[in-house]
DNA sequence: TTGAAAGCGCTAACAT
DNA sequence: ATGTTAGCGCTTTCAA
């Protein structure tokens, strides 16, 4: 067993009282009794017992975070923004990895407030959770931030990349090089794919340029790491049995990756023969051969946002519902080419 | 606020105790007065405080883990691995980034102990907190598990893999094939770095080959993800100005996928005209072009053991010092070719 | 500057 | 089957 804080008090030969006064260096004690007291501390080598702490003090200084999986980078570089920022304001983060399941996640949220955390960032929160009323009731319940995923309608505060913004410039610089059989990678089942195939769509028609559904090709797995052998699959098959295009947008980095191994399975030439725009910019995408054109959605900084965001409204910095939009941008790099 | 368990008592017209009762359902509650209860807990939101339960249980389920970096594909799988395994025993995690540092190692441990963690698991722990008695002190105060790492002489709870046997592995299927000029890429200042660069004079010798100072190559960033990017530009210097290797020994994939972009750019076809083996088994390895040679040190499986055997020592189910060594083991993929 | 005592929200004997 | 009461380890009035 830990030594208490009364184990302490004894050995210093003061009150528990006293003891807590220099742990928390809130009130005046005289030089000597606090030298008794931290060599009793030290001595004992005793650690405060934060449940105990918690208890009377309000702010528990934790943050939850939610996220699909940490293997994925994308997850993975929005935790270590989150974490920079709050950790100098001296929070710990509890992870929490929901796999993709609905009732999960529900389950980690309850869990989390259950254990006192200051507030709770979401990362993709899902759109059941989203429609079905939770993530709002969980909001006046304690602060509550979520970062992408569905927001339509949704009263809770939001840090979001405009996702329309960054598929049209991705598309649009494709459109520029001459390109006119546009592939397009999506998952399934996810809003964010059916706005970027919208978008898609739209584009299309605004260059006057024929939409073909055999060009929407859909990944079944999209979010873990077996996106890429699964794209991989795929984007072989097609390249062989469809119609081929010149050029592939992939609604994400793993997909484009993906179809960036299967062009050079098939020694197809990229950028030559076909170009590839990936989305997200995780660090996948500038290690890849040649390394992919891409829209950057700066996870890290949107990491930074949440986290400054829920520390606002921690401290009651900030009132209301907020909806933070970060707008990305098309990084170019080696995978895309002129036709003309 | 949220509501306590007063105030549910009051509003089901019971005693706290009972209210106690249901939600730990531990002792007989008659029919009615349960339901009378969960109305009462559902009509209120009432989410028990875990601050006030861990008072009195005992145990928190919840686990401190301690990396470097969440953004390292070597982190996050062992993280993966630990969290699979111990979620499904009801814990909960506490995610740590050290950043390298010393000092911030010593900080989370304690401010993890004061927060009343079951266990901790250090992921790569620092040599000087293995050497300085810091480990083997926080080892009598709270089970406690690392991960690789510095162990020698060190008497704390280790799960690593054996780096000898798998080093040994890759640079003999390297000689095998009949390379004898083999550059070793490294960083600097760990331990596991110079156990690596010792098996590999000892496996030059063995087999005759000459020892050449020049072929040790080391790189000043190891573990972030830049690390990628700084091999490439110092493999791309000295493939240029000092003596060609045939082949070259990565210490981790990191830098073996920096050697491969390397090569890339200065038009050497690996493996024609240059072998790479890389280390760790991260999934980068499996995803370049050509996928990577490498020695699997399954880091899922380590952290799921590791999780294994934080948890037995919770339970009381172990006691004592526990060492579980992994073999590691070479995986052939198309980064390496034979000269004979 | 220090200590006594109440109480944070809950659990666990002990009664009934 | 249910309630009363004494803490868990700490912080924080209040008094001295």
């Amino acid at each position: 067993m830990n030594p208490t804080i009364a184990d302490v008090a004894q050995k210093a030969g003061v009150s528990i009282t006293t003891v807590s006064r220099v742990i928390n260096n809130n009130y005046p004690v005289s030089q000597k009794t606090r030298k008794k007291v931290e060599e009793a501390i030290k001595e004992l080598d005793f650690i405060p017992n934060y449940m105990a702490q918690g208890l009377m003090k309000k702010p528990s200084h934790t943050i939850g975070v939610l996220i699909v999986s940490v293997t994925n980078p994308y997850f993975s570089e929005i935790v270590e923004g989150i974490d920079q920022y709050t950790k100098r304001h001296g929070y710990i983060l509890f992870l929490c990895q929901s796999e993709d399941r609905v009732e999960v996640e529900q389950r980690y949220i309850k869990e989390l407030i259950q254990r006192q955390v200051d507030g709770i960032i979401v990362v993709d929160g899902s759109k059941e959770n989203s429609q079905n009323g939770f993530f709002e009731k969980i909001s006046s319940k304690v602060p509550f931030v979520i970062i992408n995923g569905y927001h339509e309608e949704v009263r809770c505060n939001f840090v979001i990349s405009d996702q329309e913004k960054g598929v049209e410039e991705a598309l649009r610089y494709l459109i520029e090089l001459g390109h006119k059989d546009i592939a397009f990678i999506r998952g399934k089942e996810y809003h964010s794919y059916d706005i970027k195939e919208k978008v898609y769509k739209k584009i299309l028609k605004e260059s006057n340029l024929p939409y073909n559904s055999e060009f929407i090709w859909t990944v079944p797995i999209a979010s873990s790491m077996n996106t890429i052998l699964c794209t991989e699959l795929l984007v072989e098959k097609y390249l062989l049995n469809r119609k081929k295009p010149t050029a592939i947008f992939a609604c994400n980095d793993l997909m484009a990756k993906g179809a960036l191994n299967a062009a050079h399975k098939l020694n197809i030439k990229v950028p030559e023969q076909l170009s590839i725009i990936g989305h997200d910019n995780i660090y996948i995408s500038e290690i890849s051969e040649p390394p992919l054109t891409t829209i950057d959605l700066e996870m890290k900084q949107i990491g930074k946002v949440a986290g400054e965001l829920l520390l606002d409204l921690i401290n009651k910095d900030k009132e209301g519902i907020y909806k933070k939009v970060l707008i990305p941008h098309l990084i170019k790099r080696s995978s895309c080419t002129s036709l003309l």
